[in-house]
DNA sequence: ATGAAAGCGCTAACAC
DNA sequence: GTGTTAGCGCTTTCAT
């Protein structure tokens, strides 16, 4: 088993120098076609394959973009990455992605394990990042955008949309059915600033009605089964809601679910609102009225931001993502 | 604006030498206590970065694997990226993902970029690639193992599982359950081995069955609004399906929609079983019958697998994975 | 159009 | 425990 052909195995065999090999890559037109051909054919005889690692020595860049993601296993975050790595792609970006699990230690060991690899940029979610994960950035200069959120004041260029808008979106949307008895259903909010600010929003909200509107809060994991078992602890104490108001569209798919199987209606019952509009919320059953976030265009957003900033230098300005409410059949005016 | 600070940069600052540096990164205990902290210092003065590339170079090896999916923006491909993802980290080992669509050309033009930017190993979907991809990959070496299907005589290794069983374990189903004339719901099979199989294995169990069997296909985009789309065109052409088999959950769940949305009942006018066994399958209404496909492990099979073919260079074994039927409460006896 | 040669930033012998 | 030095495989002037 002999090593790898390189750039100079291919001159030898080609009678040329590494110079005229390394021009039929970059700039085949500045090569004369003959001699061209003998090239490629000695590359092709050798099964050259280029050094990545010494062609980003020399240039400096490696083309690679990191995105720090809580995980791949939810539709939010995986139509985020599939718009950002459509359109890194369309600038010649690759993207790596790690995931963090929500939890910040594992987020900046993920970072410095991206720098080590040689990624040029990075993305996070959110931008209530550890003390030592905003150090590690400043200190290596790496290009760092956060989104989920557009948050004018954050440490870092946000790309997303108002969390507190959104929720006061849902929550309008409810308020105006009449609706002001509010089962909240949220999940962990531990590391998570998206929660917290929309926690934050319905609070502010609730002091502002002066009694004329209550929540009562449920946590639970983010998921289906979680949402369900939100909507069990709900009816286990039945107080006097008449609305559901979930934080994510999974949440919401899972109360209602646990809804049905308890023999209520939605939204006869409740009226239930989630929030994402994922691809399947219209066609729940019922359809699922929820605030649109456009996760995708996000990070069709983030690539270009980045793509700039490492084009030009420029660190880019935060970016407000348009938001709207999606009614549908989840919701109904309050049965009076 | 200077440039970035290197090794000898950091050296000279610290008043030792390269070789000193370069080890208190790689084996801090050969280093004294004393050096290592004034080099720590260095190297925190001038935001000292390591270039991945130039320790590659060195090293020969970039700890980085590619994966070519279709897309990410689907549960099955996410999960699956999510469980390779976390299991590659586990190894040192970093995901980079590039999709395809589908389309054989960018999954050839993917796989050259993943290469140009130093994956070292690589991960298809499916074992249906063009030729000039087997030639790519044959040429330049590339580790690379196929998921998504078990097929001992494929060109790769294969990590998934046996998609003819998995069809016809969703058959045997509704057989048992005295359905024969069956809606076939299907993705679009063009450059998609695991459809073209699931299709093959149908066509064969109706011919066995020697006209006790019948099927009518409805090929739609893989989408809820595809599976929606498939049911209208059933119900406007109604033949005497007493059930519908869909070759994805999603598409399920789309049938189930429009189905409903059309008076129809579910399993009472039409019995539906799926494929695939998303997180949310269990909380649709009804609860979905399916064939559970261990998508996450697959992605922990797969990482697993280069890993260490990655480290003692033996091309891995074929490796099929478990599947098994989720009976639920959309599938019931045929009424009679 | 092609070649010679100087690095890029780091690792790893090898020597002290 | 630390320093010297020879590369790793490529790109890129600068000549010719």
């Amino acid at each position: 088993m002999k090593k790898r052909a390189n750039l100079r195995d291919v001159a030898q065999r080609a009678g040329v120098s590494v110079a005229t090999v390394s021009r039929v890559m970059n700039t085949p037109a500045r090569v004369s076609p003959d001699t061209r051909n003998r090239v490629e054919a000695a590359m092709s005889d050798l099964r050259f394959t280029p050094s990545a690692a010494a062609r980003a020595i020399n240039t400096g860049r490696t083309q690679t973009v990191a995105a720090l993601l809580p995980t791949l296993a939810n539709s939010t975050f995986a139509r985020f990455a599939d718009g950002l790595e459509a359109r890194l792609g369309a600038f010649g970006l690759s993207l790596v992605v790690a995931t963090t699990g929500e939890d910040p230690e594992v987020e900046l060991a993920r970072a410095r394990q991206m720098l080590n690899i040689g990624a040029e940029a990075i993305i996070v979610t959110g931008a209530s990042q550890s003390a030592d994960f905003r150090a590690f950035v400043e200190r290596h200069m790496v290009p760092t955008v956060s989104v989920s959120l557009f948050q004018q004041d954050a440490w870092l260029p946000t790309i997303g949309y108002d969390n507190q808008k959104a929720v006061l979106l849902a929550l309008d949307h409810l308020m105006q059915l009449g609706h002001h008895k509010i089962a909240v259903v949220h999940g962990p909010h531990g590391h998570n600033d998206r929660t917290r600010i929309r926690l934050e929003a319905l609070k502010q909200a609730e002091v502002a009605a002066n009694g004329a509107l209550t929540f009562r809060y449920f946590e639970a994991p983010f998921s289906v089964q979680g949402g369900s078992e939100a909507a069990a602890r709900l009816l286990a104490q039945r107080g006097d809601e008449t609305a559901v108001l979930a934080f994510t569209d999974v949440l919401a798919g899972g109360v209602i679910h646990r809804l049905h199987s308890l023999g209520l209606k939605v939204p006869q019952d409740f009226s239930v609102v989630g929030m994402e509009d994922l691809p399947s919320s219209a066609s729940l059953y019922p359809p699922l009225t929820t605030v649109h976030l456009p996760v995708r265009r996000m990070g069709e957003q983030a690539a270009e931001a980045l793509a700039q900033w490492l084009d030009n230098g420029i660190r880019p300005d935060h970016q407000e993502l348009p938001i709207e409410l999606a009614a549908r059949s989840s919701s109904v005016a309050r049965q009076t």
